[in-house]
DNA sequence: TCCTCATGTGGAACTGAGTGTCAGGTTACG
DNA sequence: CGTAACCTGACACTCAGTTCCACATGAGGA
């Protein structure tokens, strides 16, 4: 059958569910202003319930940034291997684009919260930690294949998390605008702001 | 009279000696695994005053990094408006380097601890959140003032997070290294490696 | 159809972070 | 020397997160 099981399937709508009903709370009471009993008496279970699902009350609003790890990952795999590192480092973060301007009014409400809360913003920068060495990992495997010059592993971890970086710059400016430019043209920007001399940014 | 009055300068002293008591127990008990009272006691004083010098647990390693955020203003706004901002920056890191590179043992041991600790990383990563803003500041002001193109305010956000990002990889390869590596070295690497005019990042 | 076993649920008890308050002691300073 | 400011330890409290238990439920096999 299916990879997924019917329990599987199950939890993952209830996670949802329970986070469409918290989300709302959050931006209207704060996040740090309600509690776990609050969140569970919204959504009609058990504080224990919501819980086993929440790892922690980070996790009810940044577990939709979970899968972008290895989104990114599977981006940066897929861009040629004869472009440049910064390019592909600019398309590796299009799932990450993606993900927020897909249904910007939700986005700008979900950026908005995370920014305006230290506790979700450095959590959010914990994950970065996470997705960096993958990224890394495949720029470093993609130039020795190619025979040229390697460069410095140093090199290679600075752009990935300047890519990262990029695309924090672009959130925030973006949500500053209050969702008015596109946050396409702003990662473009970002990024162009730290391109290597003469490289030319490709279209996707 | 003087700007420090006893009382300060007795608190200060006393904040230095409970997290010099505390340190060596999250590194050999590991962070997490330590607690409040465990550290009162350790130190002498009541759970109550231990927490009354540290606002969390997170602040009894963290605190060493507060003074930063404006020594790397100063250190920024000390260059001449003449530099380019990618040079300016990195000086205007200098003081962040310094502060580990001065007791190396001592620094190695924090950064290990905080990197292996994923909410000491996070908060971490929260101050320099705090930091950037005063640094684009400057660079801002800096550029209207030299009469030539202004740069877009997102170029220059864009710079200040990967210089600070430079940094933070610098660390990174630091700690790898075992503190073999001179740190300042490193620093100018990572650096390198985005430098804006043509030179190749690659270095070999 | 019925059994059973794995899983989901609610509830209770517990640890530990962090906050607030209070009484009593100590220190700075006029 | 007196007093006002501050420091301290003790206690009580809220809430996040963990663990354990008893019970309900639903899926699949006999």
């Amino acid at each position: 059958m299916s990879g997924l099981s019917t329990r599987a399937i199950s939890r993952a709508a209830v996670r949802r569910e329970l986070a469409a009903v918290a989300l709302p709370r959050f931006v209207d009471v704060g996040f740090d202003a309600v509690t776990f009993e609050d969140l569970a008496g919204a959504a009609g279970v058990s504080r224990s319930t919501f819980l086993r699902y929440f790892a922690s009350k980070e996790d009810v609003v940044l577990h939709v940034f979970d899968p972008l790890g290895e989104q990114l990952a599977a981006a940066l795999a897929a861009r040629p291997q004869a472009e440049d590192d910064w390019t592909a480092l600019r398309r590796a973060v299009d799932p990450a684009v993606q993900l927020i301007a897909a249904d910007p009014e939700a986005g700008l409400t979900l950026l908005r919260l995370v920014w305006s809360t230290p506790a979700l913003w450095a959590r959010l920068h914990e994950k970065h930690g996470s997705w960096r060495p993958p990224l890394v990992d495949l720029l470093v495997r993609r130039s020795t294949a190619s025979a040229a010059k390697a460069p410095a592993l140093l090199a290679v971890r600075t752009r990935v998390m300047a890519a990262l970086g990029c695309l924090m710059v672009a959130f925030d400016a973006w949500i500053e605008s209050g969702g008015a430019q596109p946050l396409e043209a702003l990662t473009d920007d970002a990024f162009a702001a730290l391109a290597p001399s003469g490289a030319q940014p490709s279209r996707r």
